[in-house]
DNA sequence: ATGGTGGAAGGTCCA
């Protein structure tokens, strides 16, 4: 089985990426985030076209939007609203086999590092914090959780180290709160463990870099973890980098990764 | 200290 996690920038404009995600890579299931549209305006039939039968989505006017597209049906399909926000930014459910898939957007976070001062990053704190909570309640289960996490963890997951201490998606207080998310049920990051994490590895450029394969200053901001019960079953893991060069680019590329049933 | 780009909406916000 295999699954993507895609920041899509906006499902309407981008179907041809989605096309060419299911030439090269054919997943079962892609978790597509930053949709902004609502559920009515949504593509259903062209996706639908595209082979997958099951189309789970939660999504609101111009901003966030999460979407789980399928060829497995899900059960129990619910979004959380995290922090009642009223944000669509949770979407998630459970396979035939037991296993749960959850489809996150974590928030942005602005642009000032500090929680006194910018509201936004506060809230993207608290949102992890609830993560962690709602994780704790999973304990027992089989899961895939994935999506735009909004941080970089590690050294090599960013451009420049310690350029970055300083810059949202890379600060201290940032990812102590993503590692204290992954404390809760063990998560296992599955790109660093088929990537070494002496590595360079992004899966976001900037929009603002005029050639951004020549600075390449990107960043690793989407993930997919699973608990460690389902590590003996990793196959493969893939960043499909040359998305980023198709017309018309999201600023965000899929990640995949290939799980046996 | 600032601006660089993009999507959606619609005379601006969010990333």
């Amino acid at each position: 089985m295999k699954i993507v996690t895609y920041n899509i920038n906006s499902v309407r404009i981008r179907l041809g990426q989605i096309k060419t995600i299911v030439e090269q890579l054919n997943p079962d299931i892609i978790c597509l985030q930053e949709t902004k549209v609502e559920d009515n305006l949504f593509p259903i039939g062209e996706i639908k076209s595209l082979g997958f039968e099951h189309i789970y989505i939660s999504g609101q006017k111009s901003y966030n939007g999460v979407a789980i597209l399928s060829k497995l049906p899900l059960f129990d399909v619910h979004s959380l609203d995290i922090l009642q926000s009223d944000h669509k930014r949770h979407i998630g459910g459970r396979l035939a086999n037991g296993v749960e898939i959850h489809n996150f957007y974590v928030p942005a976070g602005g642009d000032i590092p500090d929680r006194e001062l910018n509201d936004k990053f506060d809230f993207k704190l608290r949102f992890y914090d609830e993560m962690s909570d709602w994780a704790c309640e999973q304990k027992g289960k089989s899961l895939i959780m994935v999506g735009d996490f909004n941080v970089a963890p590690l050294p090599n997951d960013v451009w420049s180290h310690k350029q970055l201490l300083n810059i949202v998606s890379h600060t201290p207080i940032e990812t102590d709160a993503m590692a204290n998310l992954q404390k809760t049920l063990n998560w296992l990051d599955t790109a660093r463990h088929f990537v070494p994490e002496s590595e360079k590895l992004y899966s976001w450029w900037s929009y603002r870099n005029k050639d951004w394969e020549k600075s390449n200053r990107g960043r690793r901001l989407d993930h997919i973890w699973i608990t460690p019960d389902l590590m003996p079953k990793l196959e493969s893991f893939l960043i499909m980098r040359e998305l980023r060069n198709s017309e018309n680019p999201s600023d965000h590329v899929p990640v995949m990764v290939e799980i046996r049933d």
